[in-house]
DNA sequence: CACGTAACTTGACAATGTCAAGTTCAGATG
DNA sequence: CATCTGAACTTGACATTGTCAAGTTACGTG
């Protein structure tokens, strides 16, 4: 067949779903998400038309589970960010932020499969996890600047909109120039955030974002 | 030729552009971006399939000619809300970001179908120009909070990017519990543009955002 | 009034999502 | 070890859709 690792094989492919996620993934990188179709993804497989049905019922169940994909790999980028960055509140936040920027310019169809409106997470318990974990991420980072003042959902609002809104215009190209380096514009854009108050219990010396 | 706007019926329908583009509405509203095809729209307009080919030439120029549309509900919906508020610069972009939530709220697939990444305003002239006119509405409301140490471009990318991220977090109720009144939780969401800075040259009594 | 052509129709085709029915095979059961 | 059961896939079919080619209708103009 194609790409198996695994010690035991199952039944007939080795792991079919791994294999239709991963090449859902290629077609959705190469041709947008007009290129993700249940067909092309198993033809890339190397299985017949129908066999996705199997493991993701329809359409929308492959790609939830890409989306689900999608947000471990998101999440993975802004934490490593974060943890690259200084200890500092400010700069960790910093750093969350060019992680969702470096994931959303990586992966522009797939951030926005993710977030597209009738993407449901009542409906498949490990996309809600996942994104679960992404936004824990940012609630994390964002918690040094939560405070009686600015409660921690209306912090974690303000900078999710922010940094969202900015990846998404990003993405679809709606600034002017744009280099492909995050960091040129971004830290100007961002500097907004600078003007997010520490909470007093986390007031250390802190540089500017 | 293609575009009719005479008061005379030019040939058998009447104005079937203008027909298709409110019948693809109707569809976007009623069953998101998934109904919206040439077919049906063509079938609401009482047509046969293949008639919207000559004014749109295919199903994306259709969508970019509704997604012009929705660029001038856009802005009027903004310039609305602006006009309607206090004069004062913070009032007038609250206002602003309150016609921004209003369009979302009530157009949620129009927004997506506007900012899809596919959307490319290079081919359409009218698309441009009436997206450009959106943009000016939030420049011109921007404008007192520009100074030398805010550029244009940069307080203009970061209002922009914190409302429509709000806005497109709110209409794929990515946020827990929201009522449908946007002046509930928006308040104080948005209050983290009170942190702009007004600029030198506009500092008169303002109250807060 | 004739005629050119824009506006629309009819018909076809390939791609796609989805369903129903059949086939194959891993592992449990006796 | 033989059998059986059901999961994992295949095959085939159908409706929907976008798109193209060719035909038809009727407006407006010369």
């Amino acid at each position: 067949m194609n790409s198996e690792a695994k010690p035991k094989k199952p039944h007939h492919h080795g792991d079919l779903r791994r294999a239709l996620i991963t090449s859902s993934m290629t077609l959705l990188a190469k041709g947008g998400s007009a290129a993700l179709t249940l067909r092309r993804a198993a033809a890339a497989a190397g299985v017949s038309h129908a066999a996705p049905t199997h493991h993701f019922g329809n359409l929308d169940g492959l790609r939830s589970a890409v989306a689900t994909e999608g947000f471990l790999l998101f999440c993975d980028a802004m934490e490593r960010h974060v943890q690259a960055a200084e200890p500092a509140p400010r700069a960790r936040l910093r750093g969350l932020c060019m992680g969702y920027l470096e994931f959303a310019l990586s992966h522009p169809s797939l951030l926005d499969l993710m977030f597209r409106e009738e993407r449901s997470f009542d409906k498949d318990a490990a996309l809600l996890a996942a994104s679960t974990e992404a936004y824990q991420a940012l609630a994390r980072t964002a918690a040094p600047f939560v405070s009686a003042a600015h409660p921690a959902r209306v912090t974690e609002a303000q900078i999710w909109s922010f940094i969202h809104g900015y990846a998404v215009l990003r993405t679809s190209r709606r600034f002017g120039q744009q280099a492909e380096d995050p960091s040129g514009d971004a830290a100007a854009i961002l500097s907004l955030l600078d003007r997010l108050e520490l909470a007093p219990s986390s007031q250390k010396p802190d540089a500017p974002l």
